[in-house]
DNA sequence: TCTGGGGTCCTAGGACCC
DNA sequence: TCTGGGGTCCTAGGACCC
């Protein structure tokens, strides 16, 4: 199996919140800025800082307060996710120019899959003319790594910043990734890294020459993965689709102070529910289950969540379920975040028709069906008719598989 | 330095089915 | 009455990333 090796960019741009602003206000340019929630509101963490401002000791997630301190001139912006959202949108459709293969990552990166692109020049003269173009037409910088896979060209698109352009080969892997700390690798935090200490593995390097077997065992398959990745191994295509498949909507706030009253409680859980339900319906999305997030004045986190047998995504009864999830588990303790999230999420579509076979339990529960249900389970006993439910459900399932198929080859 | 808000993926145990 | 192995779904929690 010896395809033709692959060429695969990563792009990843600077500072992007900072940049867009100094992007539409240029006054704002060669100053420290930084972006940040409201500190009285006490998020006041930096979303992002300008690269003046990292000069002075500044950096993304330090509290505003800390911040401020460290570098007293700094301009501290609110967030305007409209101008970013435009902005990253402008980006890629600059990417998808070149190449359908392009496949955003987040708001300000992306893989392209450039193996197949007639450069008519070399890779990194074809990169860094993209990277001139982002420049000249939104006036915004970026760095952009060049690998035969996802994992180099993203740990080579961090290797130079601001405006950089790296090449990583398969072959440098030993002399350049090795001797780095293992945290410094993509995938790995704080938590595994301190795992790995414990068994000896400091360096990227120790982690490509562990026996797997004793990663698994460790660590499981993410062992595995990240023992592939430190030898440059990594078969992940970019693809294009995969910003589609949403798993899940939801919407979380950090409370002005510790919360410990209910009425308080219900209205953030109603607004909260309220966005949740806004932001499916504007993706036409429904779910089958939600969860609850709690967090406590001590950081301490809890989740509850449900299956239902109904589509979820009317804010009516995203917020019943919410509460009811919550009042089941809350015991008075002060409360310093709450979250509410619809999982399972696919894409509504429009029958009416499956949606009355999906809700059969829903139609059991009303007459004349449950007289039936009830004469049914006293004759065959209750998993008899437990188990005609489901096949009932798994053949909508079929059917709306086979729907969405026919849909794609429409189009 | 007391630490936001949006996500994804993985694990592990229990329920239930075949 | 005691026994097995494989599979899926659900729930809670944790790690990680931008």
């Amino acid at each position: 199996m010896s395809s033709k090796a692959r060429i695969i960019f990563h792009l990843d741009m600077n500072s992007f919140y900072a940049s867009v602003e100094q992007a539409h206000d240029p006054s704002l340019k060669g100053k420290a800025i930084a972006v940040a929630g409201d500190p009285k509101q006490r998020r006041g963490i930096l979303v992002t800082c300008s690269y003046e401002a990292r000069a002075k000791g500044v950096y993304t997630t330090m509290s505003v307060w800390e911040a401020k301190r460290k570098c007293p001139e700094l301009i501290l912006l609110p967030p305007n996710f409209e101008r970013y959202r435009a902005a990253s949108k402008a980006m890629f459709d600059i990417l998808r120019s070149y190449t359908p293969l392009v496949e955003p990552v987040s708001i300000d990166e992306g893989y392209m899959d450039v193996s197949d692109i007639e450069m008519g020049q070399d890779a990194i003269a074809f990169a860094e003319s993209i990277q001139q173009r982002i420049v000249r037409e939104l006036d915004l910088p970026s760095s952009i790594g060049i690998a035969p896979n996802k994992f180099l060209a993203k740990t080579a698109s961090n290797m130079k910043k601001p405006m950089g352009i790296t090449v990583l080969r398969k072959r440098e892997v030993a002399e350049k990734l090795w001797p780095l700390p293992v945290i410094e690798m993509h995938g790995v935090g704080e938590s595994t890294s301190k795992k790995f200490s414990e068994f000896g593995i400091h360096t990227i390097g120790d982690l490509a020459n562990a026996t797997p077997n004793i990663l698994k065992e460790k660590l499981g398959k993410i062992g595995i993965r990240l023992s592939e990745r430190a030898n440059g191994i990594d078969n992940r295509a970019v693809d294009p689709e995969a910003v589609f498949d949403t798993k899940s909507v939801g919407n979380s706030t950090t409370l002005p102070y510790d919360v410990t009253d209910v009425e308080e409680i219900e209205k953030v859980l109603k607004l909260l529910s309220k966005k949740v339900a806004s932001r499916l319906d504007s993706k036409n999305l429904a779910g089958r289950s939600i969860t609850i997030h709690i967090r406590d004045a001590n950081w301490k986190n809890k989740t509850r969540s449900k299956t239902v047998t109904n589509r979820l995504y009317k804010e009516k009864e995203i917020y019943e379920l919410a509460s009811t999830l919550f009042h089941t588990t809350w015991k008075d303790e002060p409360i310093r975040l709450l979250g509410v999230t619809v999982n399972n999420v696919y894409d509504k579509g429009e029958s009416v028709e499956q949606l009355s076979i999906f809700n059969f339990e829903q139609h059991a529960k009303e007459e004349p069906i449950l007289k039936l249900v009830e004469q049914l389970q006293t004759k065959f006993g209750k998993d008899t008719i437990k188990r005609g439910i489901k096949v009932k459900k798994k053949a909508s399932l079929e059917s709306k598989t086979s729907f969405s198929k026919d849909f794609l080859d429409d189009h």
